[in-house]
DNA sequence: TTACTTTTGTTACAATATAACATCACGTTC
DNA sequence: GAACGTGATGTTATATTGTAACAAAAGTAA
């Protein structure tokens, strides 16, 4: 029997409550900065704000013209800086193959997560499966090749966008 | 028992013969193309092998200098067109955490691989491993979710590398 | 040859990301 | 509070990766 993946952020439902959705992800930062003395400044806090506007991946130069509209004095190292500390700790991700970020719930330097993305809706589906985590641990002892990242992203179509094409 | 996984082109040990390597995925090109009536022509033919001038990824800038050198007539466009055409009938493959290129020797528009890349010597290896792709086809279905195209990049350090660091 | 399609050349630009240095804000020590 | 040191942000410029749009050339078939 393999083991059950834990669905981490699973595509949302349709009567998902995304405003407390992004209030518990933000708590959540909130107490991982204090518990581990990062200072989650004003700016920080807003660009991680932003990425949790939604579970679609979100590119950081619309993060920037956001911050521009709102009336702050951002540049591209503006928002760089703050998607480094945001990545660093764990709180976001980077998904490489659409040069994009997204919000993660479960914050923590160290994790590995796998993505389910829809080309439909742009969400993106964050699993953390063991079986897959296993599969290429092994695939590594063999090799004799020590693990420091991993980028693992599958795109396709989600259930509900599968759905809506049918009809 | 799990399947075994295959190492389509794993890291190449000190006595490879990298120029017949590089020889047999020219003509294994070659023979794919003649076969599906696609024209290998000239340029898309050197950008082929100066993809696979070595393991290691190549970005499209690199690839464009070279040719450039060569005293071709070369903008960024020619070498994305190139790369697009060698994708596309999967010729090579695109690393999308480096932004780079490299050479597949199973051709086929439809295949996934997975790569182990190493920090240390910047090549790239690459594994077909059912156990993984099942892992990731189980998840999708538990998600009711249609797969269309996969990234798996794992970044690390390989054997020859981590050997080398020890001394 | 002519007509047609595919490939390549060319110019311009879009999108993503970083370097380098100045300034500001915050906490600590005196 | 004043002086200091550190980390965060502002600012300007530039590097890197990738595309759009149209013209010219090369291959293919009637």
């Amino acid at each position: 029997m393999r083991k059950r993946p834990i669905p981490l952020s699973p595509f949302p439902d349709n009567r998902h409550d995304h405003a407390a959705c992004r209030e518990q992800a933000l708590l959540q930062a909130e107490t991982y900065c204090r518990r581990h003395g990062l200072r989650l400044t004003s700016l920080r806090r807003r660009v991680l704000e932003l990425v949790w506007s939604s579970h679609q991946p979100v590119g950081a130069y619309t993060l920037l013209e956001q911050l521009v509209t709102e009336g702050r004095k951002a540049a591209p190292p503006t928002v760089y800086r703050s998607l480094d500390f945001l990545l660093n700790h764990g709180l976001i991700h980077r998904i490489a193959s659409l040069n994009a970020y997204v919000g993660c719930n479960h914050p923590g330097s160290d994790h590995e997560a796998q993505f389910f993305i829809c080309v439909g809706c742009g969400q993106a589906a964050e699993i953390g499966d063991p079986s897959i985590e296993s599969a290429i641990a092994q695939d590594a002892k063999a090799l004799g090749f020590s693990i420091a990242s991993q980028t693992i992203e599958v795109a396709g179509t989600c259930a509900r966008c599968r759905e809506a094409k049918r009809t």
